[in-house]
DNA sequence: AAATATTAGTTAGTTTAGCTAACTAATGAT
DNA sequence: ATCATTAGTTAGCTAAACTAACTAATATTT
């Protein structure tokens, strides 16, 4: 079997993703949080008043599955909403309590990226995070 | 929002993902055959005779997955299976009507492929592989 | 200004793909 | 021989995604 550079590439990009994200679901569920959840929780702290739709823009997914994921962080109070300018548009903030669970889960999943990341050194993580992102554009 | 190099890393890197297999899922779609699918029948292409037990392990699932997924396979004629020496086991191999709907696939996901790397030096892409590889060795 | 098109968000319903539990049969270890 | 582990299957369940349809608000066109 001989792969060529970009077959081996995506080989190994996308056979790294699985077992990473098992393992972040997993390191997340001591929290009480789901994959969903805490994208959509890492993406409300970092731009607070983000609206369902520039959420569901962001996260690659429908409407609805943001509805619902809204939802349940709702449910379980970490994030409360309000009108916007456009009335058709709600705002998404995060809680206190929101504040506190959201602290708790990165400073998780922080080590745990940490472990993974080894000593990589950083100007190669940066190189290839610039890389992700041109590919990301080319989709 | 300032992140640290890992943390953009692996922001970088999830972002990339959705997408990415987005698209792959919509090609793969105009052969007829699902993620899963795919990804079975490309290992089995690679590895024949492999055990649904190898392809699971490999794919990092369970196994009542992967024997939904074999069935399927089975059902459209792109795999057969047989006995292997440990009579537990069975090998699993390629149909020709298979291996033909893989080297269609092949030359889609190829296609796809080449457009995302673009035309990051192929030195770069075997060094990257590379950190991947290290990564998943770390989970 | 009125009509039409588009956008925001929700609800309902469906599908997909993963998981666990339980089981039978075969193999390996004690 | 007995017990433990492994291989694969079946059944059942769950989570998270999707589409369709809808109401309300805004933007664009007539």
């Amino acid at each position: 079997m001989n792969l060529k550079s970009h077959q081996l590439f995506f080989r190994r990009f996308t056979d790294l993703y699985r077992p990473f994200i098992q393992k972040t679901s997993e390191a997340l569920s001591e929290v009480g949080l789901t994959l969903p959840q805490w994208s959509a929780l890492r993406l409300i702290a970092e731009q607070e008043g983000m609206t369902p739709a520039e959420l569901a823009a962001r996260q690659f997914v429908e409407k609805p599955s943001v509805s619902r994921t809204i939802q349940q962080l709702l449910e379980i109070g970490l994030i409360e909403t309000r009108q916007g300018q456009d009335r058709r548009a709600k705002q998404i903030l995060l809680t206190d309590h929101g504040r506190n669970v959201y602290n708790g889960a990165s400073a998780i999943i922080e080590k745990l990226e940490r472990e993974v990341i080894g000593d990589i050194p950083e100007h190669e993580q940066n190189a290839m995070s610039e890389r992700f992102t041109e590919m990301q554009r080319r989709l």
